[in-house]
DNA sequence: TCTATATGTAAAGTTTGTTTTACTTTTGAA
DNA sequence: TTCAAAAGTAAAACAAACTTTACATATAGA
């Protein structure tokens, strides 16, 4: 699985600090995440894309090897 | 966070062990999920939001106490 | 009623997500 | 060039996902 999680921080202008703040995880989970270290909960990945605004589809994506 | 795969199984007629070997885990893996016991991880959930042909958001939703 | 299929559940074990602490490297602005 | 903020990384510890095995219960059809 990959992500652009790192695009939409961009696009809000939120350091990684910002966002593991407003979800509630610490920033290497956010760190970790961008550098496709593991794979999030659902609940997580849910909202990342709702405080982005974003169906979870457009941020989060299935692989071949997934 | 809570889910309706169990109804999005009736709609497609399929049992927790037709999901299971469909997305590649065991069959009291989906029981566990639908029955809420834990938060599967986001790979999972966007192969089921796949197989279903559904976004994610409308699978899988948050609670207040997420 | 008997039987097969589907579902629910539980315990033990393995793997993986997530935190915490802490240090290094990068980047950009003064 | 210097300093602060941001990002990268790593190890240890803990929490949670997921598997395997096994058994119990429910349901429906023969």
């Amino acid at each position: 699985m990959k992500n652009n999680i790192k695009v939409q921080r961009a696009i809000h202008d939120m350091t990684q600090a910002d966002l593991a703040d407003k979800i509630g995880v610490s920033r290497q989970t956010i760190n970790a995440m961008e550098k496709n270290k593991y794979v999030p909960s659902t609940v997580l990945s849910l909202k990342i894309a709702k405080l982005f605004k974003k169906p979870l589809e457009e941020i989060f994506f299935l692989e071949d090897d997934d």
